[in-house]
This record gives structure tokens, sequence and C-alpha cells, in this order.
DNA sequence: AAAAACGCAACCGCAAACGTTACAATTCAC
DNA sequence: GTGAATTGTAACGTTTGCGGTTGCGTTTTT
């Protein structure tokens, strides 16, 4: 896999799932799609389900699929869900300064980055999840 | 330093710079204001430099300081000097699939993030860093 | 009981990034 | 000229995040 691999194969997954909400699928089939490793497709997949965009089920004919119908799924969802924070990423530990400004500065940089991340996130609530589909193929069972 | 590091520390530094242009930092004094390492903030401003923002002389009483007006410079600028590219990160090798569907979904998604991209740069463009001012400090020298 | 599937923890390996040291090149003061 | 100050750059170590992998327990169906 490749750079924001996350959230791609999230997309990539939920792309699939809208284009057939009633299919179940195991993590092995999808991180066969996607080209990679059921373990890691469990560990993606799992914060989608904790946001309560998919369900799971264990056991024999268990497997994955849509929690809620896919046109009220938007990027936003799947970004949080995942709890990405591409720009802003809470600081966290705020070291303490020896000038006033610096702190200010700093403070006024955390709120900015804040700002832009709020900027992304309603970017991604513009676009549903079933505006992302590819022409059908009819050598795959997609 | 903590996340995101390289834009935090590049809005940071010319924040400093918009507010008394005409003074020369040395990379020591913005190492020790931004709490990191000459070498590290040398490297980073180099690329600011290369795009065109800020300029530095060598030699004694050499240093940095803004090579235009700060309230041309917006933090697209920035960002791009940077070239960060946090959502879309150019994909690079697309890894040919067994199916149509794939290849293209995988397109889709890039296209998607691309534009997403597109969008946190048009987002950046709306701010000069002269917008980033903390209240003066009557105990630094800023 | 066996097979199929998730859930989870533990590890490996790799790549990115910061931090640091070292050194050459350049510029100014004297 | 000499020396100090400063950038530019290369090299290396350390940390961190993350994908990949293995292993094992749990659950469900047959």
């Amino acid at each position: 896999m490749k750079r924001n691999s996350r959230l791609s194969l999230a997309l990539h997954t939920l792309c699939h799932m809208a284009s057939d909400p009633g299919r179940v699928r195991t993590s092995a089939d999808i991180a066969d799609h996607a080209g990679t490793n059921p373990v890691v497709v469990r560990r993606v997949l799992g914060k989608i389900r904790k946001a309560g965009l998919l369900s799971s089920e264990k056991g024999h004919a268990g497997g994955w699929q849509l929690a809620k119908p896919a046109h009220g799924i938007t990027l936003a969802d799947v970004y949080l869900a995942l709890d990405e924070r591409l720009v802003s990423r809470g600081t966290g530990d705020t070291e303490p300064s020896h000038c006033h400004v610096e702190e200010g500065l700093q403070t006024r940089v955390s709120e900015l980055l804040e700002d832009i991340e709020e900027s992304l996130v309603q970017r991604l609530r513009e676009t549903s999840i079933t505006e992302i589909h590819p022409k059908s193929c009819s050598y795959c069972d997609d």
C-alpha cells in the first residue's frame, strides 16, 4: 500500500459496499481487492465500525457491511472516524516558553491550523461515498 | 518539536518576520525562539527561500529575511513551498490490478483526494501570514 | 467437532523526520 | 590577511508511525 493508505483503503471499501449494500464481505476479500492484508483491513474498518458506519459479524459466514444507507455517509464521516487530523494534529504538549509572545504565537498558529482542519472537514462533508462510482465492470462480480 | 513541525515552524518564523520586516535573523535566533535546532531551521527555511518568499545572506551579519512584502504571502505559498501535500500525496506507483473496476476505483479515489487537496490549498490562499499576529509583548525584542 | 470469521496483542521492518555533529564556503570587522 | 560569524550541506543516530505478519482466543455456523 502507499501513502494515506488508511483513508484510501476505507474509501475504497465503502465505495464497493455502496454499490452492493446487501453483500457481506470478509476482511480477506477486502484485503485481496485492496492489495493488502486482512488484519490491516480489520484494523482500519474497526475504527469505521466504532463510528457506526459499518457492522461486522463474527463466525462462519460473518463479515462486513454498511450499517446505514450509503447516501448518508460523507467523506467527513470517514475522515473523522479514522481520526486522521491531517493538518492540525492536536499539539498535545504545549511546551512553556520563556517569552509571552512565543506562547501567544504558538497558540495562534495552533488555532489557525485548527481552523484549516475545520475547513477541510466542511469540504469533506459535501461529498457522499455514493459519489465515488467507477463504471461497472463485466469481468468482476462486484 | 511536535507534529506538523515544518509547517508550524515556517508559519511561526514568517509571522515573526512579518511583524518586523527590516530585521535580519540568524538561524540560531530562530531556532531558539522555535525551540529547535539551527540546522533544522535552515532545512525548512531553505525550501521557503527556493520558493522566493525568503532571502538569506551568508557570512558575518548574515541571516534571513522576507524576500517580498508580507501581506502578499499566503498560507498556500508556504504550504506549497514545503511541498507538504497533506491529503493527496501523489500516489506515484499505481500498481496494476487484476480487475478493471479496481483500477478505475483506485483512480477515482486518487482524483477525489486530489480535489480535496486543491480545496485545501484554495482555503489556504485566503489567509495571509500578516493575519497571524499575537499581541505585542514588552518583554521581548520581537 | 471442525471450519470460518472477527478481535486483538505482539512483534518485525521500513521509511520519514527531527536532532546533532562536522565541515566547507562566504562575508564582514579589524 | 586573520578570525569570527553565518549559511549550506552531508552524514549519522534516534525516534516515531505504520504496514505487514503471526499467533491465539472467541464466536458462529454446519
